[in-house]
DNA sequence: ACCTGAACACCGTTCAAGT
DNA sequence: ACCTGAACACCGTTCAAGT
């Protein structure tokens, strides 16, 4: 065992620290960061995503990253990307436009249930990549299948996305965010009480309030953009 | 003159240091620390909300904001109350409620595009504070006028603040990034040529694409809002 | 060509000491 | 009661040196 040498060590009672094994040259990629990135957040949430603990989960220097991400913000595009990857696989039409868009919608959320911490701080990006660009082309397919083309296509299709992407995103960050139980109590509870009165119709929903199921409001947000688009194409 | 009296200095062409009064106790308030955090953000963006620049701006230590604030994210919300209150500054409701909703969404639009990095960082934060509660009551009055109650105003409030807030934030935030002009080639540019036949429905409007009207975006969201709302009110 | 270790200029936060 | 200065444990990033 190598500890029975005893080298004199400044911290004596320093935990038992990982003895660093040298990676090949070659051996790291920009796949297996992303992936160590992604595995990262979802076990402990955005704050993980250090370049000293990406050292740690792949067994490398924390500056070996640099060979192959420019930035930190690079990286965290890498992971947008690889959740585009993830909400798209195995996606194809079927036919419908309607189903169509409401199945690449539900893809978009069940990643960020997956995945909460990287879609609270990735899902809103613009890659600019592959993946992103399959998502686009999908969604602008339907639209098309739809009837739309050109400048109103084009349009709809950002409502679309905000609406999916913005309600994926903060879904992402309710769920990440650690003091979960401290919110679940919500501001009617700290204001509410002193001065009723002046918040009349909040107070009288206080409790729906204070009860609100994010995924039914998802639902009904992508039906009532689907109906609209419906009134649109009138 | 001060510099007259030949001090050894460590660093003799350090730029001319601001000579720090010292404050007065009782002279510091959360309003001023507020103030100055937001036109920190309006000058320079998101990464100049620091404890070293909040000091610098208020003449005072970095760390006297803690007798204030207990976190950097204590001042990031009192940043967002703040915007609630300009938003809602001077806001009556007009007896129609379409016109309410209407209202109440192009002001929170306006906030983001008077304060961008304010905005991207703060506005789809939930604060628990008096102004965010008075804005929730305004639009839960609107639903009401409207017909809605109980359960079905909470999930159109959320409906609506998720559309609102969300579209705000990420206009605040394309506003403020630096990269603005590198980020309008966009992805078209950079990955439509690379194989433009396995996207075909972004290739066709890959003009219109790079050329969207984000307030025109935003108007067709609210107008589509409302618009199905009046469905469900059927 | 790729990986490492040391160093740099920050950052938020804590706390004993001032007034 | 409030403000200050020094200190702490980080952080992203750079770069000369290894292999």
């Amino acid at each position: 065992m190598d500890d029975m040498t005893a080298v004199p060590d400044a911290s004596a009672e320093a935990p038992v620290q990982a003895p660093r094994l040298r990676r090949k040259r070659g051996s790291l990629s920009p796949e297996e960061i992303t992936a160590a990135a992604l595995s990262l957040l979802d076990a402990e949430g955005a704050s993980a995503l250090t370049f000293a603990r990406l050292g740690v989960t792949l067994q490398a220097s924390p500056t070996a990253v640099y060979r192959h991400f420019a930035s930190r913000q690079e990286v965290i595009v890498a992971v947008a990307e690889e959740l585009d990857a993830i909400s798209l696989d195995g996606y194809e039409s079927s036919g419908d436009w309607r189903a169509d868009l409401e199945d690449l919608a539900w893809r978009a959320w069940r990643t960020a249930l997956a995945h909460p911490a990287a879609a609270s701080i990735a899902m809103s990006l613009i890659t600019n990549g592959p993946n992103e660009l399959r998502a686009v082309d999908a969604v602008l397919a339907a639209l098309h299948a739809a009837g739309l083309r050109g400048r109103d296509a084009v349009l709809q299709y950002q409502v679309y996305s905000n609406l999916v992407l913005g309600a994926a995103a903060s879904h992402g960050e309710r769920l990440a965010s650690v003091d979960g139980e401290a919110a679940a109590e919500g501001w009617v509870q700290v204001y509410a009480p002193a001065n009723p009165s002046r918040y009349p119709y909040a107070t009288r929903v206080a409790d729906e309030l204070r009860r609100i199921d994010y995924e039914e409001v998802f639902g009904a947000q992508v039906q009532m953009f689907l109906d609209a688009l419906t009134v649109v194409l009138d």
